[in-house]
This record gives C-alpha cells, structure tokens and sequence, in this order.
DNA sequence: CGTGTAGTTGATGCTCCTCAATTTTTGTGG
DNA sequence: CCACAAAAATTGAGGAGCATCAACTACACG
C-alpha cells in the first residue's frame, strides 16, 4: 500500500539494502518496525499454509512499497527473487511525519483505501479456470517486465503456481498450449524468457470471452507429429 | 472498514434509512456521497461479473459499516436481505471531522489497513474444499446471528453459493452432508434456521484437519433405506 | 388450486490435482 | 571446459471434486 511516492513525499532518512536470490527482507511475526519501497529487483510477498501449501499475495517490482502493518507484527514473508535493493524508512517516523502533515496524510489513507479495492478485485476476479488465470498473469507480468517487447519472469513456476492458486504441473500445461496456440514463444532453454506474439488473443482468453480448450490440444499436437499422408482426420485440426 | 463506532465517535449528523428484502442502499456506479452503519437487520456487498454469475463480497450486520470509497463511485452494490434499519453520514462530513481530529483521523487509518488484512486473509483462506467453506461460513455466521444456540440464516443458498464461490447445488449438498453426521439440525421446512450441534467437528472440518466426504454418505443413506434383510455388504457401512 | 420460488437429489462430464516418469537446465568441483 | 548431481520444467495417466443439466418436492401467494 505504501509507495516509493509516499517515502520521497515524507522526506524520511532512508537506508538501502540489498537482498539476493531467495533472501527474506523479515518474516511473519517479525516485529513491524520499518516501511520499504521496491528500488531495484523483483520480490514476492507470501504466507505459509502448511508444510507443502504456500499462497503468494503479491510480486513487488521497482515502485511497489511492502512492509506497513496495522499491529506490531508482520503478517507474511517477503523474499527477494533476484538480486535486489530496496529502501527502508522508520514506521513511527512516517506515522510521525504524517500527523503534522495533511497532504502526506492524505497520500497515506488514498494508498490505504486503494488497497482495499484491489485486494477486493482479486478476491473476485479468483473465480476463473487455469486458461484464464495464466493469461492474467502474463498481461500483468508485462506492465511491469516488458523490455522491447520481450519479458523475464523473475520467477520461478513454483512461485506462478502458488500465486494464481494452481499447481505447477497445471501451469506447465497452460504455457505450453499457449506456446502451441502462437500465443506466446519461449525465447531461451529456461523457459522464463517469452515473447507475446497475440496479446489480443490473450487478453480474449484473460477475460474468459474465449473458450480456450488447454487440454484437447495435445491430441493436435500428436496428430501433427504423424506424417501427413497417414492422417485421416484433418478437419479436426481446421475446426474450431 | 467504517464501522459505527466511528460514525459516532466522528459525532456526525446522520440519517436514518429502512429498506426492505431484496432493495438496494446503492449500485456499483453510483456517486458515493454518503458512508453508512448497518443498525438492525442484514444486507450484503456484491458485484455483478456476468449476466449469470456475482459474487458476494461480504454480508453486513449490525455493528458494520459500509460505503467508504476512495474515488467518486460505489464499486459495489449493496442490497438488504431482511427488513433494515441503517444510518448514512456525508462522506465529506466525516473526511472534514477528520482533518480536525486527530484521533478520529487514526480511527479512519486503523480502519482501512485493518481493512486490506482481512480481505488478504480471506483471499488467502479460500483456496479450500467446498465442506471446508461451507463449515467456515457456518462459523462465521453463528458469531453474528446465534440467539440461545439458534441460527437464522437472513439470506437464502443462491447467496451463500455466490458467497463461497460454488454452486446452489454444491452447497444444498454440503449441508445436506453435515445434517447426516448431526453436526448440525436444521429446525424448520425451509432449511434456513439451524442448530450447531457438534462445533467442535465443525471447526476441525473448516480448518481442513478432517478430511470429511461429502459425497460418499449418499451410499449409505441409501443402504440404510434398505430393509436389513436384504443388505449384503454391511461390511460398507462401517468401512471408512 | 394453479403458479412461482427455494431447496434437494441424481447422473454425468469437465477441470484440475495427484502420482510417476522423463527431459531440460543449473550449479559445482575436478 | 566437461562431468556429474541437483533442481526445474514438462508430459502422461488416472482419479477426485465440483459444475452442469434435469427431475423432483415443499412451501408461499394470489
């Protein structure tokens, strides 16, 4: 909810830090003492369910702020996902400096409020088939990763699963109908570079207009792969 | 996130609205002028995704507020289920007070990112079985509407379907399951009041420890139908 | 008494999870 | 730079859980 715009608005002392692959900035429980702001890298915030069960609440790119609490406690994990620097200002300090400030305290109840709505939209829009959560992932992964046209995923499929409330097989699956549909192209061997080559296509599916079938297109593929002339039903490849 | 004791601690002047099962206090889209209290009955927070499908974002009781946004317009709807009674406050009166107080000021902030905790947390706890949901709701419910051990629900299954995220049908079942087990009874023919007669299997069921079928027991209520004589695999019956 | 609404129950199919195997990529030490 | 082990990603087969379609019951209301 905090934004790197609140922390230059309060003119607060910040310290940088710098996080690797895997780092955790605090952990739940751990005592709320700082705010921070995204400076450079990608992180996830995220909260443990059980053992084997972990739910992803949000990526934080360069901007995003993390890490205000209403209690004393934080109430997930942060971990970095690449190489990171964030910055990190005192809570009491922000809170003291929004109290003899109106506008900053203005800028901080909108951040609030606003949180709320999109916690809100989340919730709602979480009522959608695998297909379609893929796909709302890679349009929102492309605000914010898009260089020339091209994304890298900071993250893992682990890490897309336990956000978008799937498993990794399930998401495996997705990105690679949508790489045999031409919806999206695989740039290198790992799997994390990719091009989108018909964002329509794939906002159409993002918004559940298209009926996009994820699973009958293996046997497309298979069909594809017999020598032509021993095919006998090439109308199911034409059909849609 | 407004809530009554804030409308009365702001020491506005309000007004007092009825409304009857089934009318609206607002739509999505309308200008929000005014922040409201919920005083007697029960209505809910809901949002229209397609022609056939809403979801229900949460259900109001006396005590909630409702009707706070951050820009100009209502992203929800809000309709009574009972007869209500609720008070309606200026949203520009209560931002005013709060310029002027500070401690009405940290009453609203509180409020709001206390806000955004839940609707995480909620967003979090809805990646469970259609029992676990139904047991949670349950649970929910008997806070807010037991009277001497009684519940009566105020909405009707097409609400906690939209609610929950399943189906009429789904839950119809799912209830169904849970008066099998005598967890709980209903008391009445239209299935809405009710007695929680086994809390405590009812809270292992919510919290996923239990591992509850809920369709299984249709076999055995059919054998149970069965005239004794006529059973040949009783060993089923108490098989689990 | 018919008509409409709410709720329940059954049969069937689709979507995604689970388990298992395989392939691909990354990281490490010689 | 290569060999090897570990991790990440993909693919397949089968099954669990819920949606869907459809029939049915019970009650409310004019």
């Amino acid at each position: 909810m905090i934004d790197r715009t609140i922390l230059t608005a309060a003119k607060l002392q910040t310290i940088e830090l710098r996080y690797g692959p895997g780092e955790s900035v605090y952990e739940r429980g751990a005592p709320a003492q700082f705010v921070y702001a995204v400076d450079k890298g990608a992180l996830c915030r995220l909260r443990l369910l059980t053992a084997d069960r972990r739910s992803i609440l949000q990526f934080l790119f360069p901007g995003h702020g993390f890490g205000y609490e209403a209690g004393r406690q934080h109430r997930d994990t942060v971990q970095a996902l690449t190489h990171t620097k964030v910055l990190a200002a005192g809570r009491e300090a922000l809170l003291a400096a929004a109290t003899s400030d109106r506008q900053l305290w203005n800028l901080l109840f909108t951040a609030a409020t606003q949180t709320v709505a999109v916690a809100e939209d989340q919730a709602v829009l979480r009522v959608r088939t695998a297909g379609e959560q893929i796909a709302q992932f890679l349009l929102e992964m492309e605000v914010h990763l898009s260089m020339r046209g091209q994304i890298d995923l900071p993250m893992n499929r682990r890490h897309i699963a336990d956000y978008v409330g799937l498993r990794v097989e399930t998401v495996s699956r997705a990105f690679s109908a949508l790489q045999r549909e031409k919806i999206i192209q695989f740039q290198d061997q790992t799997q994390r570079q990719l091009v989108i080559r018909d964002k329509q296509r794939l906002q159409l599916l993002a918004s559940g207009a298209s009926e996009f079938d994820y699973w009958s297109n293996l046997k497309n593929r298979k069909a594809a792969d017999t020598p032509a002339a021993a095919r006998t039903g090439d109308a199911a490849l034409t059909a849609h």
